[in-house]
DNA sequence: TATAGGTTATTTGTCACCGAACAAGCTACC
DNA sequence: GGTAGCTTGTTCGGTGACAAATAACCTATA
C-alpha cells in the first residue's frame, strides 16, 4: 500500500472514530464538522472533502458497524444453529459484542434512537433494518416450531416484535444511564426468559 | 375567569399542542419557535414570552403529559391492585391510553428517545423517571411475591428492567414505523407473557 | 539518485442560512 | 389610562458547504 493510501486510511479512521465518540458522548446533534475535525486531529474541512456531506459520513459509519460487526459476528453465529438455538445465539452474540467492545454498538443505538427526529433517510434505513430483523426472528421461531424445539402455539411475528423490543429497550436504558446501567445481565435475562417461554414444554399443551 | 386569562390559556394550549404535534411529526430538532408559532396561529415571539426558553416549553410539555396523564390514569389504576394485578394493570393502562388518544404518549416517547442526544437536563429527568419506574415495578413484584400471586424465585429488579425494556422497545418501533406498526397487540403480548412468566405456577418449583 | 511537475490530501477563508433570545412597540382588555 | 398579551425588528452565535490555497506525496526523466 502506498503512503497516500495509508494517509487517507488513517485520517478516515480517525474521523469516523471521532464522529462515533462524539455521538456516544454528546449525541448526534452535537456532531459538528468542527468538533469531529478537532477531535480527530484534523481540520474541520476534511470531513466534507472525504465524505462529501454529513449524510455521507453517517452512512459510512453505519455501514462500518452493520457490515463489519453484525455481518461478521451475528450472522455466522446463527448459521447452523436452528430454531431455539438461533434465537438464543442471536441475543447472546449482541451480548458478547458489547462485552468485548461496546463502542460500535453504542454508536449504532445512539443513531437509532436519535434518527427518529432528524433525517428521513436515516429513519427509513433503520425502519428497513427492523423489518428484516423482525422477519429473521420470526423465521427462526417458525423453524424452531418445525423442528420441534419451539412450542407450536407461539406466534412468530409477535415473538419477533417482543424480542426486538427487549433488545431496544435495554439499549435505551443503557444509553440513558451512561455507566450506571449494565446491559449484560439484562440481556442474559432477556435470553433466558425468551428461551423459557419458547421452549417446548412437555407439560404444556 | 376573566377574558385575559382565557386568552392566555387558549394561546398556551395552542402552543403546547403545536409543539407536541411537531415533535411527533418531524422530531424534536425540527421544533423551532417559528414553526410552533406559525402552527399554533401565533407569532414566533410568543413562545419565548410565555415559556422563557425552549427548555421551559419542554418542561411544561412533559409536566402536562406526566402529571396530566400518568398520574391521573396509571397511578389510580394500580391503586388497590396488588402484586401480579398491579404489573398487568400498569402495562394495560398504557395500552388503554394509546388506544384512546395516542398523541400524548407519542410526544413523551419521542422526547425520551431524542433527549439522548440533546439536553443534559432532559436526559437527567428521564433517567430519574426510569429509576423510579424500575423501583415501582420491582416493588410490585416484591409485593406479589409476598402475597403469593407471583412465584418467589423471580428477581424483582431484573423483571423491572425487562418489562420497561419491552415498553420502550415497543415505543421505539411504534415511532420508527409511523402508522405501520401497531403497538396495541405488542403491548397485549407483553402483558400476557409477563403475567405467564411471573404468576405462581403450581407445577413449577 | 535527484528533482521537476503533476496528483492527491488537507487546510483556510468565506458565504448563506437558521435558530434562540431579547427589546421595543403595538393591540386587546379592564 | 393603564396593564397584560402579543408581535416585529434585530442581534449574535453557530452550522454546513464549497472554493481556493497550501502541503504531502508520487512518478517520470535525466
Amino acid at each position: 500500500m502506498t503512503k497516500q493510501q495509508e494517509r487517507t486510511e488513517r485520517s478516515t479512521r480517525a474521523l469516523l472514530d471521532a464522529a462515533g465518540a462524539i455521538i456516544v458522548e454528546e449525541g448526534f446533534a452535537a456532531m459538528t464538522f468542527a468538533k469531529i475535525g478537532e477531535r480527530a486531529g484534523y481540520s474541520r474541512g476534511l470531513v466534507t472533502a472525504r465524505f462529501g456531506s454529513k449524510e455521507g459520513l453517517v452512512e459510512t459509519l453505519i455501514d462500518l458497524i452493520v457490515n463489519g460487526w453484525s455481518h461478521k459476528n451475528v450472522i455466522p453465529a446463527t448459521k447452523g444453529a436452528d430454531g431455539i438455538d438461533g434465537v438464543e445465539t442471536l441475543i447472546m452474540s449482541i451480548r458478547r459484542q458489547i462485552a468485548r467492545d461496546d463502542t460500535g454498538v453504542k454508536v449504532l443505538y445512539a443513531l437509532m434512537f436519535e434518527s427518529l427526529g432528524h433525517d428521513v433517510a436515516l429513519k427509513e434505513r433503520f425502519s428497513r433494518l427492523h423489518h428484516t430483523m423482525r422477519r429473521d426472528f420470526a423465521g427462526m421461531v417458525r423453524q424452531g416450531i418445525r423442528d420441534g424445539t419451539i412450542r407450536p402455539d407461539v406466534d412468530p411475528k409477535r415473538e419477533a416484535v417482543l424480542i426486538i423490543s427487549g433488545l431496544r429497550g435495554i439499549g435505551y436504558q443503557w444509553l440513558l444511564d451512561q455507566g450506571r446501567f449494565d446491559p449484560l445481565p439484562a440481556l442474559d435475562y432477556l435470553a433466558q426468559t425468551t428461551v423459557d417461554r419458547l421452549v417446548a414444554d412437555k407439560d404444556a399443551q
